[in-house]
RNA sequence: GGGCCGGUAGCUCAGUUGGCAGAGCAGGGGACUUUUAAUCCCAAGGUCGUUGGUUCGAUUCCAACCCGGCCCA
């Protein structure tokens, strides 16, 4: 007989295990419930059987006296749905004490060794649905990236920002400094981009009105592959009209906070062997203050590429003043900031998208902040003005990655664009903040990987 | 891209100073009505990452390559 199609009225592992609580040992309550999951442990005892039934929600024992249940023909891995009623067994362990056990789907492979749960690490990314089934802190893992990027749009919901879609295949990809994946479209005859990030569309939309945008989708980046990159990875960017990076900043401390507590219950997370705090508001330090006080500020590329050659730091690959100082920054100071931290007023040649600080022409006004050691994104009080925008693409570092400006971008902004904040942020890296994962791996389903 | 480490049964692992490849769990058969990684008995399970080389003989030694991990760039 085939298996059926549906099991209705089922109720969720947890709330049947709360039930037994008060329940004596070897006590059975008259309440029939409907359970359905994976058998994940058998223990047979001749005519008394053991299975242990695990659900999204936990775990429990079925206990099945083949007197009430009839044979009980079960393997390790099989999907069940029962009825029964809640119970103890003789040794107190919460448990259904099973009227009726239905097939509704047989496992004809091996499980991988349920005592240990699958280890290898490559089998664990490549078999996802494998880790997901023997490994609970798997489960846990990737139900909390849930929470948190529904907390995320939450947040963004209620303060009055709208979700938008903007493409990921792009004529020209711009935003950001990273190589891009190449494509083609058959039908229109071009070559396309993956998207490297959503920037320059949703200021378009602020262009257009929109006045509150975020977006939260995938970027890709076909570049290096660690512990914290992955070529395919979910960035949240919004932008705000009528802010400025100042505002940016609050926002960006109560949405960190406001999704800590709703999706894990606690601003205070360990991470790397670090116990951090994320409530706001964060330390903030100046980008010069904070290589200044590490001997490494200057504006002479000559200078600083022999400073990072004296502390053994190889500048080889480093080709002019942005990229060596990027690399002294990123060398020296960001592995320290633990607690999280706003670094502000970068300067103008690595941001070609900040408006200058009132101050100095040579600064502008953005920021990175950063928590375990780690950049969880990037903002800026945004530049709005059509020809300083094509200054800046003009401007920028010869060396850099990313295509030499946008026209059709500052076509756009020539239409007047409100002043703007705008931001992103890594939600792999904030879900690996949060889960205390210690690798971009393990907070993404399916990682890429080299074909097997 | 460089350095180090790893790849043996479906899973977790042992092992071979070069001589027919091992265990536990899972899967198959059997016993058992309160188990908790249940227990016990029986049978089965392998391209030892791949390809070459050395050797009478290679899973073991050597080389190249593939895949992964960690560290560095």
């Amino acid at each position: 007989m085939a298996a059926p199609k549906r099991f209705p009225e089922r109720d969720e592992i947890a709330a049947v295990r709360a039930t037994t609580e008060s329940l004596d040992a070897g006590s059975e309550l008259d309440d029939t419930r409907r359970l359905a999951g994976r058998v994940m442990a058998r223990r047979e005892m001749g005519k008394l059987v053991f299975l242990d039934l695990v659900d999204r929600s936990g775990r429990i024992q079925l206990m099945c006296d083949t007197g009430r249940t009839g044979d009980v023909d079960v393997h390790l891995g099989d999907v069940v749905g029962v009825s029964g009623k809640p119970a103890k067994s003789r040794r107190g362990e919460p448990s259904l004490a099973v009227d009726e056990l239905e097939l509704l789907s047989r496992n004809r492979s091996s499980l991988p060794d349920t005592f240990h749960g699958l280890t290898d690490v490559e089998t664990r990314y490549r078999k996802r649905y494998l880790d997901l089934l023997t490994n609970e802190e798997t489960r846990d893992v990737f139900l909390l990236r849930a929470r948190i990027v529904s907390a995320v749009r939450r947040y963004l919901d209620s303060e009055g920002f709208v979700e938008v879609e903007t493409p990921i295949l792009q004529p020209r990809y711009g935003g950001a400094f990273a190589l891009p994946f190449v494509t083609r479209s058959s039908e229109l005859d071009t070559d396309l981009y993956l998207r490297i990030a959503t920037e320059l569309y949703l200021k378009r939309l602020i262009v257009g009105g929109l006045e509150r945008v975020y977006e939260i989708g995938k970027d890709f980046r076909n570049e290096s592959v660690s512990y914290k990159h992955q070529p395919e990875f979910t960035m949240l960017e919004w932008y705000e009209a009528y802010a400025d990076y100042l505002d940016t900043m609050e926002r960006i401390e109560r949405l960190v906070e406001q999704v800590a507590n709703e999706a894990l219950g606690t601003t205070r997370v360990t991470f790397r062997g670090n116990e951090i705090e994320l409530k706001a508001p964060w330390k903030r330090i100046r980008f010069i203050d904070a290589l200044e006080k590490l001997e490494l500020w200057t504006r002479d590329a000559g200078e600083l590429r022999a400073w990072l050659e004296e502390r053994g730091v190889d500048t080889g690959a480093d080709k002019d003043w942005p990229q060596l100082v990027d690399h002294a920054f990123s060398h020296f100071v960001e592995p320290t900031l633990v607690q999280p931290t706003i670094v502000h007023d970068y300067p103008v040649e690595l941001s070609p998208f900040a408006r200058s600080t009132n101050d100095d022409p040579s600064l502008t006004e953005r920021f990175e902040y950063f928590a375990g050691g780690m950049e969880l994104g990037n903002a800026f009080t945004e530049i709005n003005d059509a020809e300083e925008q094509r200054q800046r693409f003009d401007q920028q570092s010869e060396h850099v990655l990313g295509e030499r400006g946008d026209p059709d971008y500052v076509e756009a902004l020539s239409y007047g664009m409100p002043p703007t904040g705008g931001l992103g942020l890594g939600i792999d890296r904030l879900t690996m903040l949060l889960s205390g994962r210690e690798t971009i791996r393990d907070v993404i389903l399916f990682p890429a990987l080299r074909q097997g």
